[in-house]
DNA sequence: TCTGGGGTCCTAGGACCC
DNA sequence: TCTGGGGTCCTAGGACCC
């Protein structure tokens, strides 16, 4: 009998990222509570994360809360590379890495035992080359699940390393605060509490239909899933986005359509700029606008064929600003954002990923009906070979 | 708490197809 | 001709994450 061997993953978080960039690069901040942002608090660091200073909070706020904060501009390129920098490690330790953002990532180092030593010795050496080579704390969680690792990370923070010993999860998770669960948040959180449902314990007690009956099919079976450690999910290698947006955000003056209009050309102009250098094409085109009261909308259109001409998808937004314009009342515009989904390659000549989403199956009569009118009948077969080739999702032809 | 900018995923109804 | 089931796409909104 074989006998599957557990999996050693690893989630790794640098500790107040953006805050952590600007000590480092600007001695006068050490060991200073400082703030990287303006209007809104980007990144706090420790220091001022003592006086109750998060992210997201009012500048105002956290003013209010630590009167000797600093505040900081973001440079948002000095983040990019020292990012890039410390992917560059993660991916020397494991090519098993799935990047979720900027500052955090998933190592699975599952058989590196022989090569690169116990995980415990992975995640130490891992700690310590990027504090050498990059000068940044990073903390790390060990776990044989993703979920049970990014929650170790967030419980060792800051400048940590746990790992959760083996046939000790439960005894490790279900204390936790239901917030622990990724996919809890406040409203989440809130309908639990309510119920009395405080820990994670209490979550893995309830059945999972009366989950599902409370929070929604999706989020029961998820939340179910994790607070009772059943998490397969694989690190994924290679995600590939799938939107690319941008927003603005407009102030408190009372804008005409054209001020909106105008800030919508910059956004559009971005965003096919972005979408061009990554060489993918869009065929839906989302608008965005928040009111004053904080209420939003959203408006979207999907394109006959995809595209990642400017022109053509300024044209879209215009009309979907258009269709929107109604309901912006007397409080007036306060955001706009464009978003571009149902994202495919620019160079696949034949769109085959292109009309199916995410989905593995889709409309195939489109799609065939593209490639007939484009490169004739023979090429439907010439294309289905194609995208098996490239191990792209391949529709079945109808009989 | 009076709120930035970048994303992901889920739900639900209607249109449409087989 | 009527009816039903199954499936996907489009659109709008919402929760959540960093």
């Amino acid at each position: 009998m074989f006998v599957i061997s557990e999996r050693q993953i690893l989630h790794a978080d640098l500790d107040s990222f953006y805050a952590s960039v600007e000590q480092r690069d600007d001695p006068r901040l050490r060991g200073r509570p400082i703030a990287v942002g303006g209007g809104v608090v980007l990144a706090a660091s420790y220091e001022a994360k003592a006086f109750g200073v998060r992210s997201a909070m009012g500048g105002r706020e956290a003013r209010q809360l630590c009167p000797k904060l600093v505040v900081v501009r973001p440079r948002f390129e000095a983040y990019v590379e020292a990012s890039k920098a410390v992917f560059a490690i993660f991916n020397q330790t494991t090519p098993l890495v799935e990047g979720i953002s900027i500052d955090e990532a998933f190592l699975d180092v599952t058989g590196l035992h022989r090569v690169s030593g116990s995980a415990l010795e992975i995640a130490t050496k891992l700690r310590l080359e990027v504090r050498e080579h990059v000068g940044l704390a990073i903390t790390v969680g060990v776990a044989p699940t993703k979920f049970l690792a990014k929650v170790a990370s967030g419980v060792a923070k800051p400048d940590g390393l746990l790992v959760v010993a083996l046939g000790g999860e439960l005894d490790f998770l279900h204390p936790l605060p239901v917030e622990r669960l990724w996919g809890c948040g406040r409203v989440t959180s809130a309908k639990l509490r309510e119920r009395g449902v405080l820990t994670v314990g209490d979550v893995a007690a309830i059945e999972e239909r009366a989950l599902v009956a409370m929070l929604g099919r999706a989020s029961g079976r998820h939340l179910h899933a994790l607070a009772n450690n059943r998490d397969p999910r694989p690190v994924h290698v290679g995600r590939r986005r799938r939107s690319i947006g941008s927003q603005r955000a407009l102030g408190l003056r009372r804008l005409s359509l054209d001020d909106i209009d105008t800030a919508m050309v910059g956004l559009v102009d971005r965003v096919c700029r972005r979408l061009r250098n990554a060489e993918r094409v869009c065929r839906t085109v989302v608008l965005r606008l928040r009111f004053h009261d904080f209420s939003r909308i959203t408006r979207s259109h999907s394109l006959a064929r995809p595209s990642d001409a400017t022109d053509a998808i300024l044209d879209t937004a215009r009309g979907l600003l258009a269709i929107a314009a109604p309901l912006i009342h007397n409080g007036g515009c306060s955001l706009v954002g464009i978003s571009l989904t149902n994202l495919g390659n620019a160079d696949d000549p034949f769109q085959l990923e292109l009309p199916f989403g995410a989905r593995p199956l889709g409309r195939i009569d489109r799609a065939v009906d593209g490639v007939r009118a484009k490169f004739g009948t023979a090429a439907i077969t010439r294309g289905v070979l194609l995208g098996k080739e490239q191990g792209m999702t391949v529709p079945m032809l109808p009989d």
